[in-house]
DNA sequence: CTGGTCACTTCTCAAAAGTAAGTCGCTTTG
DNA sequence: CAAAGCGACTTACTTTTGAGAAGTGACCAG
């Protein structure tokens, strides 16, 4: 388990480079202009296109589109046809995303503490 | 502490909207370009703007200079002048930044059993 | 005095995101 | 039955952001 490489760096640093490129990629996708907000609605109930784009304030319709097909292709979102008439598409976060959204809920706590009340 | 916000939103929803903008601002501090691997390069002993670079895989020397001078306005890196010869310049991560990224640890977990191993 | 390092800054150009409008199938309104 | 509207997008165009190369100035080694 402790390989020479972990010996070779400072005792202080809580990352070694795999475990800090894991991290890096989830912040990539969390990250992702849009995908922070699209979750998150997606946590707070919205499911069709217009609810989203409601729950995230300031996505464009063009944006919205293309991160959800992203998220989907990343398997966080989960696409449904409806085939009522007329059609109805639904939205739903996958198990992983929500996961995913729970383990940002600490950020909740560090922001409250640490950055300025409103300031925007 | 239960205002009649929180009765009106659904049972399922485990945010509610300051909750979750409080989460948005600091998705926005570690999504915005660059900052995560910054702070990571930090993390993992980088003081001097060569080692962040080095440490930063693929970052320009303006991206660079301008994060750095911007997570030093926010309050997550600290710039030190040593008045050797020649001048030394030492970045280092605030207490804030070292919490932040303490909080980030669980994402490599998730990225791990989530993510395909490497496909780029 | 030529060349090299460090910590930047300035430039140019391509990629990304924003804005506005249009499309397709279907439904409601007059 | 034509006109207008809705939901879920797509297309075209403009603006903003970021990448890449190169330059700057203070210092030092040969």
């Amino acid at each position: 388990m402790t390989s020479s490489r972990e010996a070779l760096r400072p005792p202080d640093a809580p990352v070694d480079e795999e475990h800090c490129h894991r991290i890096l990629r989830a912040i990539d996708i969390i990250g992702t202009r849009w995908t922070g907000p699209i979750l998150l609605a997606g946590a707070r109930g919205a499911r069709r296109f217009k609810e989203y784009r409601a729950l995230a304030p300031g996505i464009s319709d063009p944006q919205l589109a293309l991160r959800l097909k992203q998220l989907q292709a990343r398997g966080l979102i989960e696409r449904t046809v409806i085939p009522s008439t007329p059609v109805q598409i639904k939205y739903t976060l996958t198990p992983d995303a929500e996961e995913l959204i729970s383990l940002l809920q600490p950020l909740a706590h560090w922001s409250e503490r640490h950055l300025p009340p409103e300031d925007s």
